[in-house]
DNA sequence: GCCAGGTACCTTGTGACGCATGGAACCGGG
DNA sequence: CCCGGTTCCATGCGTCACAAGGTACCTGGC
């Protein structure tokens, strides 16, 4: 996979940097494990040289707190967990990724390829 | 608005170049009209040091065909349409951000942060 | 006739981020 | 004692959106 080459790529970005979040909303995950959580969604698959420099992101932000646990096989894991401002930016993410598929979506559909939401009527074309 | 400092920046990586492609599905445009009628959508507000280059590289990739017309007020305009080439890149491109959103919406709402589209089911978490 | 302002085109440099690659440390089994 | 799985991390690269700046055309006021 050559970096930043194909569209699924692009589309991840500053998306996959909340997906951890939402993630870790449920339940406080090493990076390892994160990457297996994230491939069971489509277009989220990644690896382990995308999520150390993210989390490192996130933790130097604030979004994020770590803590060290021993495991029962291999080095001990680093766990992050959610922080209060780590949820607050989840929230804020929701609303802005919702706009903006939203107007994606009518664009289009305008054009004959989109997917049909329901009626949900958000085209907002002036 | 600082370059790459924002979420809604990182969000129209990859997106914005098929969202110029669909607006041009409708009707050949030029660059200027370009950027006002993606303005009209959240989201998709950009500016003209983006759509150039943008364009520029679908037009080099054979996704748009270009041709001169004069205008009744001001310089000459550069319109852009489609190709047949074009039309196949969004189509396919439809088919990726259905999944890939869905999938986000998905992780979203097991967050607590989702919205409800409705029961399409798509979870595919194995 | 000339200059201001809107229209329309394009180029260059910067910054962010996802990714490939590769290395280091810890552990258990053969 | 080495080998492979686990888990951590750092470095370098390529792509793309954006800001800033530059050129050319046309209209209207003075």
């Amino acid at each position: 996979m050559e970096p930043g080459g194909n569209v699924a790529t692009q589309l991840r970005r500053g998306v996959l940097e909340h997906c951890v979040l939402a993630v870790l909303a449920r339940s406080p995950e090493y990076a390892f494990e994160l990457v297996r959580r994230l491939s069971a969604f489509d277009g989220l698959v990644t690896s382990e040289g995308t999520i150390y420099p993210l989390l490192s992101r996130l933790s130097r932000d604030g979004l994020v707190a770590t803590t060290w646990q021993p495991s029962e096989a291999g080095p001990p894991r680093k766990y992050y967990d959610l922080t209060v401002a780590g949820r607050r930016a989840l929230d804020a993410f929701a609303v802005e990724w919702t706009t903006f598929t939203d107007g994606v979506d009518d664009l289009l559909q305008q054009a004959g390829n989109g997917r049909s939401r329901g009626a949900r009527g958000g085209r907002r074309e002036h």
